[in-house]
DNA sequence: CCGACCATGTAATATGTTACATGATTGT
DNA sequence: ACAATCATGTAACATATTACATGGTCGG
């Protein structure tokens, strides 16, 4: 159902082709849905059998045509209704801490690179978003400018805060897998202090006699 | 893929039926995959007819069979593969940051329902998780004490490493989405004084006149 | 004129969920 | 006897990914 209203949500905000949407929903993008084109182009056709959106076909260049999808009071109605409903959750699945706890039997610098990876990949969002936040606290967003055009100050203003709280929480979260990368790697090196290398200095003092 | 590995791995602990792996794999255990039985049994078919696997029909009672799966060493060397490469994550999709920003028509309490279900879910997930750690630590899951039965202290010393940065990462986050629902919650709060009360106090005045 | 991008679709496959289906065992 | 749980499966449907397929537009 998430696909649905991730469309009718960014239609709510401004008017879209399937294309500018497949841009908006891309997996790249870190925003809070995503999908490949493959879907979206079906989905907006469903949408458009229930009522809930209307293509305009929009003549671009010469031959080419595109769709341009605006919402109808439908739609509206049955974003507000989904948007005000009780939080939806997906069922935790985490293929990275299944890895680790499986590694258990691994060398430790393919567990070592494993955590060195995660702290770069939540590093990277991190920063990322850290631009996104930016670019909307400071109202130079372009789409989140569209959303607020119309709207009054309270509205605005409302609007920014649970935009900000969205993108706030996948922030701190980024940041938490940071540290506790950070802590991951720390203890791998006291755990290979207190017993590789304990080990290593044995054998070769050894050897030695 | 992940739900090959999640059942190998667990395979690779102890010897299970589909119907243990149901259990275990079930979505309320908060693990870290999940899978219904009617997805465990035609994969457990998959990874047998692969190798990886191999099931042993097992009586219970008079009339009842199960099979027992015991992994292969093909398949603790496709598991140990797996293990060791680079981390894997899904693509980012999260339904309830989606709803929240696409809240911003809602009434301040659907969204103020929303923020407190939240917390709600993250601290019962918060308290579940500390019993799971708790056990582990005083060595008293039996499911981690049966990975790490015959195994030196060191790797049984990794081995519990892993699990608790594994376990303490989820943790955390959960310790986040409980802090960043009572902050949201603040500001909803704070919101709600600078404009809504404003506003009514305002009406009240006019309509005293 | 060529490459990057705009624009839209379908097909095949993989994965995940819900419902349907059946029957045995165990403990009270 | 009855309920809870053990035990295994299939079918239908929903969702998601990857590959295949086609052609136009725009700027350099």
């Amino acid at each position: 159902m998430a696909l649905r209203y991730a469309i009718l949500g960014q239609l709510s905000t401004t008017p879209c082709s399937g294309y500018d949407l497949a841009l908006y929903l891309d997996s790249a993008r870190g925003s809070f849905w995503c999908a490949a084109h493959s879907q979206i182009y079906p989905e907006l056709r469903r949408l458009e059998e229930a009522g809930l959106i209307e293509g305009a076909p929009t003549p671009v260049g010469e031959k080419l045509e595109k769709r341009i999808y605006t919402i109808t009071d439908a739609g509206t109605d049955a974003l507000a209704t989904w948007a005000a409903g009780t939080p939806i959750y997906r069922p935790n699945r985490d293929p990275e801490r299944l890895q680790l706890i499986f590694a258990d039997r691994a060398p430790l610098d393919a567990i070592r690179r494993h955590i060195e990876a995660h702290r770069d990949r939540f590093g990277r969002q991190r920063a990322r978003i850290d631009d996104i936040r930016e670019a909307i606290l400071s109202r130079e967003h372009v789409r989140v400018e569209a959303r607020l055009r119309g709207r009054s100050g309270p509205e605005q203003e409302l609007s920014l805060l649970l935009r900000d709280l969205a993108y706030g929480g996948d922030r701190e979260r980024a940041a938490l897998e940071v540290k506790w990368a950070d802590r991951a790697l720390a203890l791998l090196d006291a755990y290979e202090r207190d017993h590789v290398d304990v080990k290593r200095r044995k054998r070769e003092e050894e050897s030695r006699r």
